[in-house]
Formats: structure tokens, C-alpha cells, sequence
RNA sequence: GGUCCUGUGGCCGAGUGGCUAGGCUCAGGUCUGCAAAACCUGCUACAGCGGUUCGAAUCCGCUCGGGACCUCCA
């Protein structure tokens, strides 16, 4: 399989080439939610940005396993060891089992993605589900002399590792550096440094989730989950592995130390970083409470919200910025996309009625190319959008007669547009579409009609009543040389 | 404090050592009974100051602003 896909890879600070380990297999991981509340919209940009990720390596043709966990374990909510798991303490707030809320908040979480069209990952794998992998795992990077065990808890040893590998290669930090740099944090008795993190952590009696170990009863570290089902599924060492800038360190610098440790491979080959969704400046977080949930942002039940926005919208919002830079988040932001947005499905229905000429006063192949030659640059979908309007303007010129289109083009254009604007940005023609029942369509035919006859007969008192009335109850009417047209915007 | 990123026209946002995306807004025009839609035209920006270069908004330095990470975080 030829192709020039090139990917910013975060390790080494630099687009490259894309190669898979496998021909024409990519093996994919994503760090998925922590399931003990609802997700945010800057959650659904990282998943949304791996989502488009997935889908153009399917274009291109490969087959892609795709991995994407769900942490159902909730670890700290402190860095304390007498921090309390996040989930338990929601199982407590909510009088719920743990595994209820688990179950709620996946539930959720699911339903948001299908919302926002984002398609299933191959193997959902939870952490709970690979307990026993973990403690696996664990057992091997002592073995390798890189953990120990202190008071039922097992460590890494950050000290150790480095002296063989490099630690905070892809944060780009400095083992040195961290040590002055690094907060006195409590509950380091039991580390032999403080740069040491937990693999596994000693429960109490008050967690409610915890399991059997070599070491006692305990819940495993944050950061072993995803080094074990990460390399179950796609191997010792994968293609790319995503996730939210935000977790570069130190959740992704363990990952590595991690697998370096126990297997000596290098887990992953590209390591790809989606940056954040901010609101007047700030990252979009919980803790933060500039958060929108999905449901507030489509309803526009939000205080920072003038009006709600449909989930199509926000994802044409979201793909006009490219995944690696921040993107803002505002009314006015999100108001231009929603006009664009229906501009390009309007434009997308009339795509159906061209009619072919014997010449093609545009380059089509050309401007497919550049489509193609977008997303291979690092997946760059805004050029890809702005492409599209390009499209959009000659759909509309050839509709008005100003341009003219050879059926081969018009074939082509249909299927770029079919492969870009569903398939690989996964949008969907949601809006102004006309309602197609039988009866609404005679209905329509009745009354555009008789509008017509007004018109003809001068009568514009009728015609406009007609037209306004119908603008009430949200069908809009659109006069053109052909005739009139609507849609139904409700 | 340390590490790193960033500063683009009224707004949002790409990009790049020379050919200067796109969307939204605004102004004018075509079409139209009017409107809407569509199309055409206009508004031509890269924080500031230096430097490198035939040429920089794009590379380098400094200054100023914004942000992320260093603690759970997409």
C-alpha cells in the first residue's frame, strides 16, 4: 500500500512518514474516559480527533485495530495515599455500587458518541476487566529490577530506569530537573523517591473497590492499566498511540517507563496528542467548571450559551481547527460554523440535481487531490473544510448556470464528497432536510403552487402571506430559475 | 520557580522563507415584484523591536501578552 500519510509524532517533535509495523495493518490505542461522571466537550475533541484519525486510515485502505479502554478503576482523587478511588466516592455521593456508576457513566459516555457520530473502537477493554494482566505486568517490571514493594503498595522506580533508558523523553523533561522542581507531596513515606509512581496501591477497608494480590489487598496505579491492554491487543510495540495533551505527563511518560520496563520494547512507534478545547482562554475541566456537557450545549441551557447548537455543527466546529491547537470556544465561534455548516448541506442536496455539460470548467481531480493531500499532512481538516466550500461554490455556480461540469466530474465530485464529508469527517447531512413523507411533499407541491399563481396573477399579498406563514413553522422557501424549492428547518 | 506551546484581518481559524486558505460578519453588485438563497466584487492581516536573507508574517534574538504541563485531567 503506497501512500504519503505523514504524522506529527510527539516523541520526536516532527512530522514523519507513516509506516505501520505490519503492511497495511495499523494498530491504534486511545485513552478513553474515567467513567465516574459525565464527559465534556473537551473529552468528545479528543475522542472526535482519533475518531477522524480511525476513519482516514480506513480510507486509505488498512486494517485498523482500534483500542479505546474505559477506566472504570478511579483512583485518587489526591495524590495522598489516603485519597479516596473517584468512583467509590461517587458510588458513595449517588448511594450507588461502584460498578453502578461505572455502568452509568459508560452508558453515557456512549450515548455522547453516538451523538457526535463517533464510531465504536474495535475492543473496549476496561480496567477492571484486566486485573490480573496488571498484576502481571507488575510482577515482570519487578522482576526486571525497575518496582519494588513498600508496605503492600509496588512502585516504580523512576531512579533505576533511568540509569538504562531515558525517563521524560516525550514530556521533555529532566530527571534532575523534576526532583527540585517537583512539590513536597504528602504520603511519600512509603517511595524511595519521589519521583517514584504507584503500580499498585494498598487498599484500606473503607475502598470499596479493590482485589487480590501478591502484595495484599489492593486497586492497581493509574498509568498500568493502559500499558497492559494497550500491548495485549495490539502487540509489545504498536503503531499509534492518542490521547489528550494533557496527558503526556505523566500519564503517557509512565506508560512508557512501564512497558520499557517490563518488556524492554519501545511500546509505541508514533505517539499522536490532541490539544484542548478552551473557553475565554482556559482549558475546558471539571475542576475548572467551565465545563459544557453535550446535553447543555444542545439544548443551550448554559449560562455562557446564547443558543443551542445541534451535534453536527459542533463537530464541523471542532474539525475546522486542527486537532494539534487549541481551540476557543464561543457563541460567535460556534454561530459562523453553524452558518457554514447549513451552507454546505444545502449546497450538498443540489449536489444531486447537476446536470452534466460536455466540458468541465474546473479541475476536479485536481481539487480532490488537495483533499487527499490535506489530510496526509498530518490530518489537516480544516484545509480539508475550506476544500469542501471550494466544492460548495462550484456545485452552486454549476446550479446557477455560471460554470459547467462533464458527468465524469460531477461523479467525482459526489464521491469526494461522499469519502470527505461523511466517511472521513464523519458529518452528516442533518440539517434542512425536507420532510419526505407523501403527504408533505403533495401538500407542498398544493401550496408552492398556488403561491405561484398569486405571484403570477400579482397578488403579492398572498405570496408573501404564504411564504411567511410557512417560514412560521419553520419550511423555508427559495425562489430559483427552476423553480421553488424548501426545507423543513424544524 | 522549571519545562514547553502560542500571539494571524471585525470574529473564528489554516498555512508558509517569495505565488499571500477557508468560514462568519460588513459594504457594493447580479438575479428577483420584494425577500431569502446563490453567484460576483471589495475590506489584504500576520504582537513589538532588532537580526539573518535578494526576499520573512514564516528562520534567529530580545521584549510584551496568552496558555498548557510539573497534582486527577481528553
Amino acid at each position: 500500500m503506497e501512500q504519503n500519510l505523514y504524522i506529527y509524532n510527539s516523541i520526536n517533535r516532527e512530522k514523519e512518514r507513516f509506516e505501520p509495523i505490519t503492511p497495511g495493518h495499523v494498530g491504534l490505542y486511545v485513552c478513553g474516559p474515567t467513567v465516574y461522571s459525565d464527559v465534556h466537550l473537551g473529552n468528545v475533541r479528543t475522542f472526535m480527533t482519533f475518531d477522524v484519525v480511525y476513519r482516514y486510515l480506513v480510507f486509505l485502505g488498512y486494517k485498523v485495530r482500534y483500542v479505546r479502554n474505559i477506566t472504570d478503576v478511579g483512583h485518587l482523587t489526591g495524590d495522598s495515599d489516603d485519597g479516596e478511588d473517584k468512583i467509590a466516592k461517587k458510588a458513595k455521593l449517588e448511594n450507588l455500587e461502584p460498578m453502578e456508576v461505572v455502568q452509568k457513566y459508560t452508558n453515557g459516555f456512549h450515548d455522547v458518541m453516538r451523538i457526535f457520530n463517533i464510531l465504536n473502537p474495535s475492543i473496549e477493554p476496561t480496567a477492571t476487566g484486566h486485573i490480573v494482566e496488571q498484576i502481571e505486568m507488575i510482577q515482570e517490571i519487578i522482576g526486571n529490577g525497575y518496582a519494588y514493594e513498600s508496605n503492600g503498595s509496588v512502585y516504580f522506580d523512576v531512579r533505576k530506569f533511568n540509569e538504562k533508558y531515558p525517563y521524560g523523553k516525550l514530556s521533555g523533561r529532566i530527571i534532575d530537573e523534576l526532583y527540585t522542581n517537583t512539590r513536597d507531596l504528602d504520603g511519600q513515606d512509603e517511595k524511595r523517591d519521589s519521583l517514584d509512581f504507584a503500580l499498585w496501591k494498598k487498599a484500606d477497608d473503607s475502598h470499596l473497590m479493590k482485589w487480590n494480590s501478591p502484595w495484599g489487598i489492593g486497586f492497581p496505579g493509574w498509568h498500568i492499566e493502559c500499558s497492559v491492554m494497550s500491548t495485549k491487543y495490539l502487540g509489545k510495540s504498536f503503531d499509534i498511540h492518542g490521547g489528550g495533551m494533557d496527558l503526556k505527563f505523566p500519564h503517557h511518560e509512565c506508560e512508557i517507563a512501564q512497558n520499557v520496563g517490563a518488556t524492554g520494547h519501545e511500546p509505541v512507534r508514533y505517539w499522536m496528542h490532541g490539544n484542548m478545547l478552551t473557553v475565554n482562554g482556559r482549558k475546558m475541566a471539571k475542576s475548572e467548571g467551565n465545563g459544557f456537557t453535550p446535553e447543555e450545549l444542545i439544548t443551550g441551557n448554559h449560562k455562557l450559551l446564547e443558543k443551542g447548537y445541534s451535534p453536527m455543527t459542533v463537530r464541523f466546529f471542532f474539525l475546522m481547527g486542527h486537532y494539534a491547537s487549541t481551540l476557543d470556544f464561543s457563541n460567535e465561534a460556534l454561530q459562523a460554523s453553524e452558518k457554514g455548516y447549513k451552507r454546505m448541506c444545502a449546497a450538498l442536496k443540489v449536489l444531486d440535481q447537476l446536470n452534466a455539460s460536455d466540458k468541465s470548467d474546473f479541475d476536479i481531480t485536481a481539487w480532490r487531490n488537495t483533499c487527499v493531500d490535506a489530510m496526509n499532512d498530518d490530518f489537516n481538516t480544516p484545509i480539508v473544510i475550506s476544500q469542501l466550500f471550494e466544492g460548495v461554490r462550484v456545485i452552486n455556480s454549476v446550479k446557477e448556470g455560471n460554470m459547467s461540469l462533464t458527468a465524469g466530474d460531477i461523479e467525482l465530485l459526489k464521491t469526494t464528497f461522499n469519502s470527505f464529508f461523511f466517511d472521513i469527517l464523519g458529518l452528516s447531512n442533518e440539517d434542512g432536510g425536507s420532510d419526505n413523507s407523501k403527504l408533505s411533499q403533495s401538500l407542498m407541491e398544493v401550496i408552492i403552487q398556488m403561491r405561484n399563481e398569486a405571484k403570477a396573477n400579482k397578488d403579492y399579498a398572498t405570496s408573501d402571506k404564504l411564504r411567511d406563514a410557512l417560514a412560521a413553522i419553520q419550511v423555508k422557501i427559495k425562489d430559483s430559475k427552476e423553480g421553488t424549492s424548501w426545507t423543513y428547518e424544524g
